[in-house]
Parts: structure tokens; C-alpha cells; sequence
DNA sequence: TATGAATGAGACTTCATTCAT
DNA sequence: AATGAATGAAGTCTCATTCAT
């Protein structure tokens, strides 16, 4: 028999999945009930209202990126090498687990002005969490000098835009996509915040 | 009086306004014919239905894009260059010109299984021509051999990204990539998609 | 075709009847629709919610009341006359104006936190205005000193429990109250209320 | 570990101070539950039913009621002086035993058709009471000749008004009413009941 | 062309009640 | 005896859409 822990996993990960997929406002909770294989009432058990399941879905998927960028830090890993880390693992983990991925795909769905500021906040924080890392990175010399919050944003897009297409079609551009932007963005981001080679010999 | 393109101009720019601030489902039609100072009954005069405003808004987008574009081509300006001023352009425009900006705001709003269609092909169409101009680049040497698809996705996600961030906020950051984004990204493009330096002396 | 304000006042009349009878919440938005020949969607045209129905109604009530006690004044009767025509003619209006003469049925409905607050001051304002005349009586010396307070409660007790009684049923004695209370209730009030006899020869 | 009786007890008494404070409809099991310190479960253990509980509240004041009369009567006190002793006793009552005052807060409240016979049952029989005793005095002589069921219900309004204002409010006129109240209704009433005097020398 | 009252489906939510443990 | 998860009916309310004027 589910304890109640279980259930009310259950629901966050379908309600992650639908969520995900069709957006906010077009999941009603009858869907999210049958998916959940649920009576609509019981929902109202383990959540106080629809927005209360996409913010514990939110805080979900913003304390596993904590865990993940803390391990990160404590393996002492390069910033460089930490940021791919960052970017590779998000891309591979959508189509794993399209329920526990929806971070990116949340983040940015319509949203009632209460929630807004909770959503806004975790894409925030992640953006914040990439400036200090650049801004070490620079200190340290192990990546050029750029302005890091343009950049963090930037890469912050880049990561939603490719989950994004990934996620949400499976054709032949999702398999590209899947297979190869690991290894594309690895070296873009190589090229892209590479220490200027010191001019040899000005003219 | 106003004539019918008039009036349908408007609605078009107040939902498109409001779309992108407050979301499809969070705006109703009395919101859009009150800020359109026109009844609701009125609004079916011009329009369809609610999905019908919307789409109506992404194809006027999505022709300014591709005018946007052709103007490019014609000039023969080179693609790095090309790509440079469509990343600098959509960033410029944020913020001036809110009601037709809204391209990037929009693509992704929550929507019908119907509407779903059109708003992914919009953003489709987009990164197909960034793929284009990306290999039309690689062949031309004028830029680095790289994946086009995943660059193009890439690139779409720094604009919608930093776009969103400008639209939304109003804050110190908000200040730092209106500014400095263009610069930052024109230098990043460049370095990205630079050709590698000949090895100068081989082993 | 009714004019926005005929169908607001038959919202009004309708619901005031029907609060009255059932309850405020045993009465769904469903029972007042039926009854009113509308649809559920259309109440919401008039009134913002089930509860600014009721305010409707009470104030509608209020306003009713002032206007009666204004006349009453206007026209200068002794105090003892003017409680004793409130008395009367809320009791008389039972039954007569079913609809019309809610506010002693209403004012003790279970209620919302929102909605005490108003509620209670309908009813306090009418005890505010018979302390008032009280007062006025004692000072003129057209009744006996009394504690002003306790009596205006008591008058307001009398009216809503015998209104009440008649509202409810329709039996022997709704018969009774109806055609004597208002005989009964002048002559106890003239005894209650009346300047102690001088003593003529104290023994 | 409570007795059934106890636990009976407790789930009354708890349930008439808030059913009395915030209405029927207001007070959910899960209100009654918490504040009586049991599982929603157990209720169902005691009560076959949420109005179950508030017939068995009434079954009790009615119970109280007739033993508080029972007494009265047992003593031989003049029809006035019994009159007097149940006003003066409702209104001391309030506020001292707030969970078993309820029978004039409850009688009045919003209840479902099949509890509303119940509920009026508890009221006319007070009525009733009442009626019989005035009757008694009018034979005996005690009391001026009045019509008995107009009076009757003229007193229990007297009472419900003053003690549900002292129950739901807590400012200077509650102490007004609670100190000055039952030595003014003690002189109403032997005013308002009083035998006329003889017309010493007709004409 | 323009209006806005009217509609009805469907949204979220509450709650008394049941029942397996 | 006690629990509390589960249920499902009913509640209030919103909103895109229609249509008579």
C-alpha cells in the first residue's frame, strides 16, 4: 500500500511529466488525477492547490541542481570544465527523465502572478550560481575575461533551448541534437571562453 | 473612424503586449478589448477566435524576421556578421518596441494542441535558417567547421534568454544586458565561430 | 428585453427570497439561477460574487429602512409612536413583500469572515439609530428613564423573532402573530415604555 | 484513556463552540477534529453524521432548558419571577459557558431541510413553554391578561438578541448589556407585565 | 460595424463520509 | 477503538464564444 511519501511523489513526477508536455494551464487536474491514477479530491491531500504542486516540483528540481553544482565544486573540477559538466548532464538527462528534467521546461511556463516569483527565482538563482563561476573562473585566470552575468544568461539559453527541442519533438533533429550537442557545445564553450593566446609578437 | 486594418492592428499589438507579459491563459479577451478600448463582440469582427489573435501576431512576427533576414542577404554582408546583427537586433529591440518584440516571448507561451503547431513551426523556421547560414558559412570558410544544428538552437536560446531577462525585469541586471549584451555577444560569436588558426608549423 | 438593472434586481429579489428560506450557503448559485431564469454565467454580469449578492441585498434592505425612519421623523410623531410604527411595520411587511423584507432574516445568516463585518453593521446601525430615539424619548420625557441599550436590543429581538416565526410557517399560529401581534406588541410597548404614574398620595 | 462518554462529550462541546461562533456550514469536521484533539475518523465513532452532532448539542441545551424550568416550577415561584429568572439566567450564562450557551446562538443557524424540523422543534417547544406559563400567571392573576403566544415569542427574541451580541462582540456595549441588562429586562417586564392597577372610581 | 448580455463547459477547490488497516 | 487516505459530489467562479439588437 503507497505510504504517503510515495503517493505524493507519484503525483509531482506525473504532474512534472504533464506539465512539461501540454504547460500549466492546459493540464486540468482530472488529467493529472487519472495519469496519477487518483481521485481528484485525494490530490488535494497531498497538495494544497494546483500551484502548490508546480512549486514542490520546482523545489525539487532546484535542490537536485544544488546537490549536482555542489558536487561539482567539491570535486574541484576546473570552471571551465565545471560548466560543461553543467550543460552536457542537463542535455543528457532530458528523454532519461523526462519527469525529474522539467526544470528548464518550467521555469518558463505561463504562471499566476504569485507563483511568478518563485519560478523567476529558481532561474535566477542557476543564473546567479553561473556568474559567480565565471567570475571565479576569470579571477583564476582559467577562462578570458567576459562579462560573466551576459554570459551566464547565455548559456542558461542555451541549455533551455536544446532541452526545449529535445524534449518536445522526436525526429531527426532531436537525435543530432541528442547525440551531438554534448560534444559540440564541449568545444564551443572551449572556443568561446578560451584565454586570448598572448599576441606572440605584436606587429 | 478607424478603417478595419486600423483596428485590427491594434488588437493585434495589445494582445501581443499583453501575451508577453501576462501569458495566453492568463490573459482574457475583456482584458485585451479594454486595453483596445473596443467591446468584445468587436474583437470577433477582426478576429476569429483567441487562438486566431495569436497566430495572427506570430505570422506578422514572423514576416518582419524573414524581411529582417532578406535585408541581410541582400547586402552580402558575411555570415559571421549576418549572425551578429540578427543576436544584436533582437536584443535592441526588446524594450522599444514591447508590442513586437514579442517573438521570442511568444514561441514558447503555453498552447492548444492546435495552436502548438504553428507557434513550433515559427520557432522551426527560425532555427532552419540559422542552420542555412551557418553551413553556408562552414563551406564559405568564413567561419569554423561545427554542427549547424546545434549552433542554430544555441544561438536561438542566448536571444530568447537574454531577451526574456530584459522583458520581464527591470533591474540592475536588466541595465547590464541592455548594454553590454550586444558587445559581449558580438566578441563571444566571434570567438566561437572563428576559424581555428592554421597550426603555424606543423610537427 | 430587460434592461441590465430589471435583471439585477431579479438576482436580487430572487436570492434574497431564497436566502432567506434555505440559507445563505444551503443555497447554491445553481437554486438562484433556476429561479431566475438565467444561466450560472450570467449572475456573474451583475454581481462579482455570491457574497456581493448579499451585500446587494442588505444594503437595498438598509437603504429601505433609512428611508422609513426618515419619514418617521420627518413627520414628528412622539418616539413612543415611531418604535411603535418600526415594530409594526416590519412585522406587517412579512409575508406582504416576501423578498423585500429580508433584512431581519438575514442579518443572523452564517457568513463568511468577509462578509460579518457588513452584515453586523446593518444590524448594529439599526440598534445605533433606536438607542438614538430612545434617548430622544427620555430626554423629552415622552417615555420612562430606561437603559437605552439593553431596550434597543430587546425592540430589535422582538422584531426578528416574531418576522421570523411568520417568515417560516404557515400555520395557526403565524395566523396569531400576524394579526395581533402588532395590537399585542403597541400596547406592551406603551406599558413598557410609559412615565411612571406621579404617586398621588404616597401612604 | 477517555471513556466513550467523555470523548462524546468532548466532540459536543467543542463542536457547539464553534458551530455557535462560526456557523454550521463554516466549521468543517477537520476544525472539530483538531480543536477536540481526535482523528476525523474517530468522530464517526461517536456521531453517525456532522449533523448528527449538532442535533445531540440541541438534545443537551433542550435537556438543560427543561431541567432549568423543571427547577422553577418545583419552587413555586410566582409566573413573573419565573419569567425573570429564565431571562436573567440565558443572559448570565453567555460568556461564562461558552460551549453550552449555544441554544439560542444554534436554534437560529443555517441548517439542512432535514435538520431544520429538529432545530424549530427545540425553538417552538421554548415557545410552547413559555405560552403555558404566561397563561398560568394570566390565570392566576399574576400578570396582566396578554396574548400569550405573542409575548412568548416576543421574550425569546429579547433573549436570543442580547445574548448573541454579547456572544459575538467584545467591546463597551457587551458590557453594557452584560451588566445592565438583567436589572433593566427585570423592570421591563414587571412593567410591561404588570396587572393594571384598579380604575379606582370608574368613569 | 458595433455592442455586451447571455451562455455553458470546465476550471479549481472543499468537504462529509467511507473503509482498509 | 482509532486512524487518515481516499473518494466523489457539489460548490463557486472564469472565460471564450454567440447572437439579438
Amino acid at each position: 500500500m503507497p505510504l504517503r511519501t510515495e503517493t505524493r511523489e507519484k503525483i509531482q513526477s506525473v504532474a512534472a511529466e504533464i506539465f512539461s508536455k501540454r504547460g500549466f494551464h492546459n493540464t486540468g487536474l482530472r488529467a493529472i488525477a487519472a495519469d496519477a491514477r487518483l481521485s481528484i479530491g485525494s490530490i488535494y491531500h497531498y497538495f494544497k492547490s494546483k500551484d502548490d504542486i508546480l512549486l514542490a516540483i520546482l523545489r525539487r528540481e532546484l535542490a537536485t541542481w544544488k546537490e549536482f553544482v555542489a558536487d561539482l565544486e567539491r570535486r574541484e573540477l576546473p570552471v571551465s570544465k565545471q560548466i560543461e559538466a553543467i550543460v552536457v548532464q542537463q542535455i543528457n538527462r532530458i528523454g532519461k527523465e523526462r519527469d525529474r528534467s522539467a526544470i528548464f521546461l518550467l521555469g518558463r511556463l505561463e504562471h499566476s502572478a504569485t507563483l511568478k516569483t518563485n519560478l523567476v527565482e529558481v532561474y535566477e538563482e542557476m543564473a546567479r550560481y553561473l556568474e559567480r563561476l565565471l567570475r571565479t573562473g576569470i579571477e583564476r585566470k582559467e577562462i578570458r575575461p567576459c562579462n560573466s552575468t551576459v554570459v551566464a544568461y547565455a548559456i542558461l539559453g542555451i541549455i533551455e533551448s536544446i532541452s526545449t527541442r529535445i524534449f518536445f519533438h522526436n525526429d531527426k533533429i532531436t537525435g543530432i541534437l541528442r547525440h551531438e550537442a554534448p560534444a559540440e557545445l564541449t568545444q564551443s564553450l572551449s572556443k568561446w571562453l578560451a584565454i586570448d593566446p598572448l599576441p606572440v609578437n605584436g606587429r
